[in-house]
DNA sequence: ATTGAAACTGACATATG
DNA sequence: CATATGTCAGTTTCAAT
């Protein structure tokens, strides 16, 4: 699907503050707030903008510890499954099904290692997860688009 | 203090809908709509909350090829060395010093195959980088604090 | 474009530790 | 005494005619 150069602007003023108000995007691309409101609602209904969320600085809010799980499922496990079964924690900030040796990455933020250890082990115990594997973030570097961490 | 554990919750409210009202959110942790905002409003300026922002499905934008490279550098490598190394990478969204055998994680947003590729050429001949691993994401299924996609 | 409804924002009073 | 909450009014924003 592909958008036009207004559907563009529109998505990327949203990206920079989702809480604009559709008047204020509107003066900004050079339409109406109705039609602004139109817009979105179309892109919403065609997928192409899925929700509104948070930008989040995980150390302010006390989640310091940060690290990838790599888990390896049962050979019958649906990405469905998986999803069903992460989507519960709080602390998975990021999931996918991967290329490679395992099936699924997941981004995790705890508050501390015994946090970390506690959520590792009951992703681990899930009933569709083999084993896993798992690495701690030592330093984030690089962290743009929104991707969760330190300014 | 349970003031965290409110905090955490209308943080999570707002990661899954950054568009709900104030009185909804409160009418599910407990707390009036005002309330709420207040709290909303410290967290911003503590700078745990940093922003709004919209999830959009980067296939919609052109960005449909996402994966992971694990980067081995060479020993005497910092992690300042990494950061200047990939900062310069539009399609690098986020990049990690991690444990385990990899010396760091990067996470890439290209728009197709090919330019993935191209990017992953470019990032395993940086000097520092002895040798790399990567994985494609399949589907992403959890998407959570803005860890998303290109905007 | 206009109108009715809903949400946000700020002020004030109160309860709690 | 300080902090946080709830109620209320004014204003803005939204959505449908």
């Amino acid at each position: 699907m592909r958008l036009n150069q207004l559907d563009e602007r529109i998505v990327h003023a949203l990206a920079e503050d989702a809480r604009r108000s559709y008047a204020d995007i509107g003066a900004e691309v050079g339409l109406s707030a109705p039609a602004v409101k139109r817009r979105v609602d179309r892109l919403r209904e065609q997928g192409a903008i899925t929700g509104f969320t948070v930008r989040v600085d995980p150390a302010a809010l006390g989640w310091e510890t940060e690290g990838f799980i790599e888990m390896y499922c049962r050979s019958n496990t649906s990405p469905e499954d998986i999803r069903r079964g992460l989507e519960r924690y709080p602390e998975v900030a990021s999931a996918s099904t991967v290329t490679g040796d395992a099936d699924a990455i997941v981004q995790v933020f705890a508050s501390d290692m015994r946090h970390f250890e506690r959520v590792l082990e009951r992703i681990a115990g899930e009933p569709f997860v083999e084993r896993t594997r798992s690495v701690l973030v030592l330093s984030p570097l690089v962290r743009r688009y929104g991707s969760g961490s330190p300014a």
